[in-house]
DNA sequence: TTAAATGTATTACAGGTGTAATCAATGGTG
DNA sequence: CACCATTGATTACACCTGTAATACATTTAA
């Protein structure tokens, strides 16, 4: 399984909405979010080609750099991982645990219901 | 915020269960579940008295140690950090990646009912 | 054609993490 | 009382991470 770190993820993000990009691009694209040197961004496309996270092409000198995972994957692997480790792989406990704090909204719970009955048809 | 790494994860959890412990009740409790040598178990009680998520009262030489910081609070805060950084904050697209793979169980969708009457009840 | 600029690759470096081993103090045993 | 066993404290060490700086190659401008 392929681990990104929180700053990986940042640029993972970028190249999930857009993609290829090249590095300059990438720098542009989290220019206004953070507040990181060129050097640091190169550096991190650098470790997530190594990982195997992103591929690239190349575009003269430059490189064009594009996800090698999915972003659906990723997400679903990491909450599954989460889940797992905070809460016994129970994932009911997590949405209290929002629910207790108000930070559910009327469009989270009109999601929530549509997968529920989404889930009562099949299981009839 | 307190971060608490995996490895030390685990030894909390022991000791959210059951409290205060002994360093060598938590390295038997540990036993069945992790490999860990009785040293790095003790290395993890450190790191944690040190970053202020355990306490300990003396025993004779012995240290008997408790959480200093609630499981529901650390899930809480938690929680809210991944799916901020995952999902924008939104919680419902989760649990529709749980859904998608089949990982909502019966007891899962009645305790989620019930969190949904619960809010419509209080947003009436 | 040589120097400047630009793009990637390599190196840096401190702090965290996993996983212990060694040190030091102290209480119990012969 | 002397020594050993046990317990916490300190040290170890490699790898990951955040955050760059420096090196190297190559294109382009003068």
């Amino acid at each position: 399984m392929i681990e990104i770190s929180n700053a990986e993820l940042k640029v993972m993000q970028v190249l999930w909405q857009r993609q290829p990009l090249s590095a300059n691009d990438v720098v542009a694209a989290l220019a206004d979010n953070k507040d990181w040197h060129e050097k640091t961004v190169k550096t991190l496309l650098n470790r997530l080609v190594s990982k195997g996270a992103l591929g690239f092409d190349k575009d003269g000198r430059a490189y064009l750099y594009y996800p090698l995972i999915a972003e659906q994957d990723y997400q679903l692997q990491q909450s599954r991982s989460f889940v797992e480790r905070l809460f016994a792989g129970r994932v009911a406990p997590l949405v209290a645990g929002f629910a207790s704090q108000n930070k559910l909204n009327a469009d989270d719970v009109e999601q929530l219901k549509q997968l529920i009955a989404e889930w009562e048809q099949k299981h009839d």
